[in-house]
DNA sequence: AAATTCACTTGATCTGGATCAAGCCGGCTT
DNA sequence: AAGCCGGCTTGATCCAGATCAAGTGAATTT
């Protein structure tokens, strides 16, 4: 299962065998069920999640009970509450699965030993950040300039996969949509067509 | 001018001395007036900025006319359009000076070898954008999950300089919200107390 | 100091999308 | 196979915030 972390790794950097080796010894794999938790809301975020196969959800829950989709990750993304991960503080955010998935986890203090260890982790993370934020930003922009439509025909043609894979009420609050207007923004494109 | 960037660096790695003389020769120093731009959208964004001194806003606009704000820099605040900035692409943002400001800008081929001259620049930027990831997903669930007066209110507690310092138009637009919105919250506030 | 400009306010009206409320269907359970 | 549940649709109504339209006052220009 590490395979497809270093194949992740090395579409970014280049790590040699000795180097492989070693990185196995920060992680912990683990399993998880369909709709089965891996963190909680006001728990703290232990780990910093690898997604080998499956596919998980991130997002929080207002007030009213309502739930916000922060993200989708399956195999390749990295999922956590990244905040309370890396300062300790309780995490915002509830992930679970939506499908079986496997994970490589790793802690705080193992992250923290990792980029020290192997220093081109540091370069990795680096990148992955890079794109992370840039993907973050469109998300953004397109959530307080675009119409409801406009947000979720971008999404279509930007992220196919997701709406195959993803229930449609989960991408409705992923977007910042009631159900029922999704529902019907599906309707109007189909008609117009 | 150099001081402001190795304090701020050195509040997340050390930098040898041999190391911030090197530094120095990845970066252009530049000075821009009030209303005066840094980055048009359509151009490539040619450099990464760090703010030394002033202040600026990154802004696109849309089909009819209107700015929508992407985020404020100011002392120790790194500016680009970052996807131009790394991949080539021409700029979605524009990007112009509030005041009188003073930058240290770097090209994309510095920053490749600035990385690997400097390892530890790869950490340095890892960190900062960590930081920058966390800030991202609070400002994207808050502008899906709020309304309009919770997302001022959060800005006026969690960035009360950005409130003093930035016009309340540009705050507006910032939060997604019209002008006169904002301005009927504020007076909504101030009456409730 | 008059004139223009620009940020901001205030009021009146409009509207995209939310909310509330029923049905509909396909897949699980028993 | 009958019943139930959850995801989706459809219709009717509602409302937060946008838009349109004036007005004010402070700063900048001439």
């Amino acid at each position: 299962m590490f395979e497809v972390l270093f194949s992740h790794i090395q579409e970014k950097v280049n790590l040699a065998d000795e180097e492989k080796e070693s990185l196995k010894n920060f992680f912990i794999p683990k399993k998880l069920r369909k709709r089965q938790y891996l963190l909680q809301e006001g728990d703290v975020c232990k780990y910093l999640c690898f997604v080998v196969k499956g596919l998980l959800r991130t997002y929080n829950v207002d007030d009213k009970g309502d739930e916000h989709m922060s993200l989708f990750g399956w195999e390749g993304w990295w999922i956590s509450d990244f905040n309370s991960f890396l300062s300790g503080e309780k995490a915002v955010f509830n992930i679970d699965a939506i499908e079986d998935t496997e994970l490589l986890m790793i802690s705080p203090e193992n992250y923290e030993a990792l980029t020290l260890a192997i220093p081109v982790m540091d370069r990795y993370f680096r990148i992955l950040y890079q794109n992370s934020i840039v993907t973050k930003e469109r998300r953004l922009m397109s959530s307080i300039t675009h119409t409801a439509e406009e947000k979720y025909s971008q999404l279509a043609t930007s992220h196919p996969q997701l709406i195959q894979r993803i229930p449609q009420n989960l991408i409705a609050s992923y977007l910042g949509l009631a159900p029922e207007t999704l529902s019907r923004i599906k309707k109007n494109i189909a008609i117009r067509k």
